[in-house]
DNA sequence: GATAAATTTTAGATTTGTCTAAAAATTCAC
DNA sequence: GTGAATTTTTAGACAAATCTAAAATTTATC
């Protein structure tokens, strides 16, 4: 097992990684608030576990076995995360320093027992997507239809969430995946969304609902 | 705020209080997994917070800051199992070594949250009361089933302890919480005994068992 | 391409919590 | 109540993760 200390490195090498190849001394060191000489220590220390591949004054790269670590624990923060918003009703802008530390709580079956709980969220309160078990998340080209600009064509893609709630509401509405949805008005005082679905029926969608209907352009 | 070691050394004092008055620093090392050496230095540390009276050589007790609070971190700790148990369905033998690390999560207003989400339980999952935010609890005078005499009816009402071990044993006698126990025999030369559980199942068990087994009189 | 500026690493110290071994205090046994 | 056994504390060391200050390396500038 990893110490928080090891587990904070590497989420903070992966996120930095994703804005650029590699991750320098400095910038990790600003990322984890606290000083280069700290982080050339730790870069050593997990070279060693193998986490990563690190040049000595070139920076630093997450190895496989590195990303995969990452994304558990990306995972892990991103579940939690979830469950206090949805599950205990704290809103979305406190929770990220809780799930700070909820994310480094270890065992084998405790993540996957929430995520079934909580209906294997695809993305959190933020609107980031949660890697499932083996890594994999929702590709982010999706966008939620409350972000879809009136008047678009759009393919209803996939759900946010999977709970028999919201399928239940979707067929109700008469909402499945491959649809194709247009917003036809959306109304300031609520964010409700009127759309209008294969250009034949229309529905009104509430903002919560709206924020779990992952869409994409449609192929031309 | 304390540290994980710190609130661990103050629920271990905590803990071995409600047997004896004072607590002494072998048997605070043995309940800990430490050594005596490194007892006496965090009590040395936690004198000075003011957290207990710490006599050297005649062992230790916890303030009144130090048994609120030993109550709070109880609460957290009873409560995060009620919820492994009873909201994302773990079994009860697995949940102590999860809630010993969830008990530390340090935030104003989540445990809170989560009683309330919880619908503010007043046990936990092996029986135990959970203090509220005050420290109060419902008031408990179990007896081990070893004390009950042949031929009462009572109730199963707590462990005496939160080992995996001891769960897997009671749940395969099927012994669960609120079950029905009558004492029917009561051998003299090991002193095992013999119940009746919901005047259904017989089952023997061994004096280390009964008295692990915590009941009370049933509600008239 | 030499030198200044910036970055990164090394060396050595610090804090927290732990350990072993030895010393000190208490308790037990007769 | 004295000596032995037990318990507890002290002294000194260690590992993890951090820090400051100095040295080494890379990058930027002219």
């Amino acid at each position: 097992m990893y110490s928080v200390a090891e587990e904070n490195y590497i989420k903070g090498i992966y996120h930095l990684q994703q804005k650029a190849r590699s991750v320098s001394t400095n910038a990790l060191a600003k990322h984890m608030n606290t000083k280069a000489a700290s982080v050339t220590d730790m870069l050593k220390k997990l070279q060693t576990k193998k986490l990563l591949d690190y040049e000595p004054y070139y920076g630093v790269r997450l190895s496989s076995s590195g990303i995969k670590l990452a994304l558990s624990i990306v995972r892990r923060h991103r579940l939690w995360e979830y469950f206090l918003v949805n599950s205990i009703g704290f809103g979305w802008e406190e929770v990220h320093e809780i799930a700070e530390q909820l994310e480094h709580v270890q065992h084998p079956a405790l993540i996957e027992k929430l995520d079934i709980f909580l209906g294997r969220p695809a993305f959190d309160p933020h609107g980031d997507p949660i890697p499932d078990i083996d890594g994999k998340m929702a590709n982010v080209h999706y966008v939620s239809l409350t972000e879809v600009e009136p008047g678009k064509q759009v393919v209803f893609a996939a759900v946010g969430l999977q709970t028999a709630d919201l399928m239940n509401m979707l067929q109700h509405k008469g909402l499945k995946l491959g649809d194709k949805l247009k917003v036809a008005e959306r109304f300031d005082f609520d964010q409700s969304l009127e759309v209008l679905i294969n250009n034949k029926k229309k529905a009104t969608l509430s903002f919560k609902l709206g924020r779990m209907i992952l869409v994409k352009k449609p192929e031309v």
